[in-house]
Formats: structure tokens, C-alpha cells, sequence
DNA sequence: GTGAAACATGAACCGGGTTTCAACTCGGGA
DNA sequence: TCCCGAGTTGAAACCCGGTTCATGTTTCAC
């Protein structure tokens, strides 16, 4: 079960007024949570249940409603912590690349990497299309946003032909969900840095001055 | 409301040894069909009700039984048909393009214009994931493998560079998805034509020999 | 025209899951 | 040691929507 606190300081995520204030409280929590997110993962949204939850936090029912207002808090909560994981997980990586195609084939790597790691995230943030369209579309437009600003600073740079728009920035992003999904949920049949390689490739080409 | 069987003949999905027998009948499930599109795309699978299908289509609660064993079981039927008819309405204009490339400009403009007329299709091929997991992965990977299989007779015909994969094929198709969820669902501040023709000149430069 | 099969109806049944709550325990400060 | 707020507990209230079914109506082949 993905934990979804690795070694970050992001605070827990509990409903207005519930934040825990003593340690004990806190570890509560955190077993809510990752429990949370593999019931989720597994069952999703709906064939998910609180008492599937506490069960595998081991803690009481009740004990849910101390931290989260119902089931759709505990979900919301989780899509944003997602989001912002594979925010963390892939920015570094790609701050470090030398040129605007390196950035992209990294964060492709970074990406599909994370997802083998937390398979959930699909399920998750997918779902969130119905259970909470706001961070839905939040997480999307942002990520666009990225690749977007990216794009631009490649220009400037020189390493892109100028006239790319948000068009590209959403193309990327489709072809990273879709190759996520694929070689990184449904199958590893192919290495990461393959895939990336090969996309890499086509943006040169495509994308390049 | 998108009437889910335009000019096609494509039969009636209804539950095995529910098909109807008179013309009665078929106008009855022609409308649970239809109520059910509009169901499952205003509030997704959870939150659309058998009862609220039946009043959309104007017939009693029970009659929806006598075509459909569940509420799974609909959604299962809307989904395939909505795959079927995503193929059906862009395969024409593909097989007419005169080369590999403008075949992918045109499925893709295709595929926007449907998105617009049918905004239903991402809420419910997209919750399919959770519903009915079997059709979602069938959806994505023959729609997939249709693509490789273009890009194969594209290299053939000497269209494109040799050593295009499978991941090509899904980068096409998650850069096809996630713009006609931007471009066609969530605003279409953009021509359909402008968004296949930056994607067609990158594609173009990308895969072109 | 007639009868049997197909179809339509909606009240009632039913199960399961969310949420509440009153009683209980824990832990640390004075 | 005592106290009190934070945290825990799980039985049960509550809600809601899927599914059934006995009854009534329509269709159509003969």
C-alpha cells in the first residue's frame, strides 16, 4: 500500500476543524489515509466503504468522522495529495534537464516511473472526474499549465521552433496519461527509458527548431 | 439529448433474452437508451437512478427491467455502443485521406467534432474504468491497434519512417483524448481545424521519413 | 374477433452503506 | 494523583435506491 507521505513535510489533509493535535491523533490519520487510498485504488469510489477503510486502518468507524465530514472529504483530500505528489515526484527531475526535449523526455520517465510505484493514482484521479470535478480539472489544467510554461521557456531558449501553443502543452499531456496507463498500469513490457527514448525522439523532430 | 443510434442499423443492445419483439417495444428501449445517455452523462454512474432514467423516458420503473437485467447492465450496453459509434463516425473520413498523416489529421478532427455533438462519451466511457473495466480496456486497446495498424500501411507506403511501435501508437491516441476533452468538452474556444492541423504539422515532422 | 404473448405499471420490499452518538479510554500537565 | 480535552469505539438510526412482482394493457398472428 503506497504510502502518501513519503519523505515530504506536506501536511496531513483532514476536513476543516479536524486536524488532529496529538501524535496518537496524527498516526490515526496517516493509517486513514494510506488505508484510504488503496480501498480506493481497489474498489473505487463507490464500491469503496468507510467501514472498508477503518477496517484496514484498524481503527473503529467511528473514528473516520473524527478527521473527515464523509467519504467524498476523505476522496477529495486524497485526489489534491495525489496531484500534488506527482507534482513533486517529477518537477526536480525535470528542473535538471539540460534542454526543453530533456525536460520532456524526464518528466515522461519520472511520470510513468510514479505510476508503476502508485498504481492507484489512475483510479484515483480519474475518478475524480465524477466524485470531484473541481480538483479533476484543477489537476489537468495545471499540469497543461507546466508543460505550457515549459514550452515557452524552450523557445526562448532556442531549443524549440517558436509558434507552439497550448495546443502542444495538451498533447503532451494526453500522450504522458495514455503511456502512463499503459506501459506503466496495464503492463511493463517495455522499459521506462525506452518509451521516453521514443517519444523523445518524435518531439525533437517535431517540436525542435 | 444525443440519440445514440443516428442513421445507423446497428441492433438495439439489450440484455440477453430482453431484446424486444415488436415495434412497441423497440421505441420503449430506443428511450431508456436515449434517458440513459443523458443519466449516466449529467451525473455519472452513482448518482444517475434507474427511476431517473425511466422518467426521463417516460415510462414506469419496471419497464426498464423488462430490457435490462441492471443498472450495470445498461451502462455496459451504452458503452460498447458509445465505442462502436466513435468508430463508426470516424473510420469513413480516415479511409478517405489521400496519406498517412492527413488520415491522422482527419481522425482527429473527426473525433473532436463527435466529442462535441456527444459530450457524454468522456463521463461514460471514462467511468467505464470502474464499471466495466472489460469494455474500457477493449475500448483503448483495439482503438489503439487500429492506429498502429495506419501507421504500419503508412510506412508501407513509404508515407512514414520505418521503426514506428505501439507506442507511437498510444502517444496519437492519448494526444487525441485529452484534446477533445479541452477542445471539445470543455470549450471549444479553438476551430477543430486548427487543432488538427498543429497536431497533423507535428505529426507530420515527428513520424514523416 | 379472439387468445396468447409481449409489454407496461408502480407500490412495496430489501439490503447495504453512511452517519450519528453516548459511553469509554488515553495521556500529559498541574 | 487527579483532571480534562483529545481521541476511540461500535451499535444502531437512518436513508436511499435497486430490484421484484402481481396486475393490467396492448399488440398481432391466426
Amino acid at each position: 500500500m503506497a504510502r502518501t507521505q513519503a519523505l515530504t513535510d506536506r501536511p496531513l489533509p483532514a476536513s476543516d476543524g479536524k486536524a488532529p493535535r496529538t501524535d496518537r491523533g496524527r498516526r490515526t490519520l496517516r493509517a486513514i489515509l494510506d488505508a484510504a487510498a488503496g480501498e480506493f485504488g481497489e474498489h473505487g469510489f463507490h464500491d469503496a466503504s468507510v467501514s472498508g477503510i477503518t477496517r484496514r486502518a484498524g481503527v473503529a468507524l467511528g473514528s473516520f468522522y473524527t478527521y473527515f465530514d464523509s467519504k467524498d472529504a476523505v476522496f477529495r483530500a486524497l485526489v489534491r495529495d495525489m496531484s500534488d505528489q506527482v507534482r513533486d515526484h517529477v518537477g526536480p527531475a525535470v528542473r535538471a534537464a539540460p534542454d526543453a526535449i530533456a525536460a520532456e523526455r524526464a518528466g515522461l520517465e519520472q511520470f510513468i516511473g510514479f505510476v508503476r510505484q502508485h498504481q492507484e493514482i489512475y483510479r484515483i484521479i480519474d475518478e475524480a472526474e465524477f466524485v470531484d470535478p473541481e480538483s479533476f480539472r484543477l489537476h489537468y489544467a495545471t499540469t497543461a499549465d507546466r508543460i505550457a510554461q515549459r514550452l515557452q521557456v524552450g523557445i526562448e531558449r532556442g531549443d524549440l521552433r517558436p509558434g507552439l501553443s497550448d495546443v502542444h502543452a495538451w498533447a503532451i499531456m494526453g500522450m504522458n496519461v495514455f503511456l502512463g496507463l499503459r506501459y506503466g498500469v496495464w503492463a511493463d513490457d517495455r522499459p521506462v527509458g525506452d518509451v521516453a527514448d521514443t517519444v523523445a525522439d518524435m518531439l525533437r523532430r517535431g517540436l525542435g527548431r
